[in-house]
DNA sequence: GCATGATAAATGAC
DNA sequence: GTCATTTATCATGC
């Protein structure tokens, strides 16, 4: 049978202009829900964070412990935390590196 | 306390403000005139960011949004399919 | 009350 | 590792 999170592949092809649209059917069969991390994980996710941007496999291991997470979600956590970081640094050239400030208004 | 207010703040950019029904109606345009490969490479997000006065990472929101939403509920989507479909057949049988 | 834009988990390409 | 995505959730507009 199939996990409760499944999705079944949308087959339908009765599309007007007879297009399949490849790009509708959900590629990988078993995708994981997202599950919104608690304000606790978090918070310890982000003061790690601000000592160091990567992550070591010791460290790695003790938060995923601490925090009742996958190592995997640990890392991955670490990687998106970047690219967020990333962008908020585009979007303030030379702005204040704290992205705190108070927007206009 | 201090971290829900920094949490606040930094959440303030989650304000949300709807975009003009001109750069909807461009989106739209190219969405459906694409339907069957709805990503725009970054040459056109730029461009169609320029058209509609927004940036990039806000045009890949929306075709982000697009798409999940449209396939989610294909049989609705379909009336604005065939709308764009007719508008864009319009303009070649000029 | 949902529509809509932005963000947070999670995957996969490379 | 980065990075464009998918997906669910969040926060707001109206």
């Amino acid at each position: 049978p199939f996990p409760s999170g499944y999705s079944m592949p949308n087959l339908d092809g009765s599309l007007n202009d007879g297009a399949q649209l490849e790009w509708t059917s959900s590629s990988h069969s078993m995708r994981k829900k997202r599950k919104p991390y608690t304000k606790a994980q978090t918070l310890e996710l982000e003061k790690e964070f601000l000592y160091n941007t990567y992550v070591s496999k010791q460290k790695r291991w003790e938060l995923a412990k601490y925090l009742h997470l996958t190592e995997r979600q640990v890392k991955i956590w670490f990687q998106n935390r970047r690219m967020k970081d990333k962008k908020q640094k585009q979007r303030a050239p030379g702005g204040d590196p704290t992205g705190m400030l108070m927007p206009p208004g | 306390a201090v971290m829900i207010l920094r949490s606040r703040f930094l959440d303030a950019r989650r304000k949300r403000r709807n975009f003009s029904k001109q750069a909807t109606e461009v989106l739209n345009e190219y969405f459906y005139g694409h339907l069957s490969n709805p990503y725009p490479s970054e040459e056109a997000k730029e461009d169609l960011a320029r058209q509609c006065n927004i940036t990039v990472s806000q045009v890949s929101n929306w075709f982000g949004n697009k798409r999940i939403r449209y396939k989610k509920n294909m049989a609705k989507a379909q009336e604005e399919a065939s709308l764009y479909a007719a508008k864009k057949n319009a303009h070649v049988a000029l």
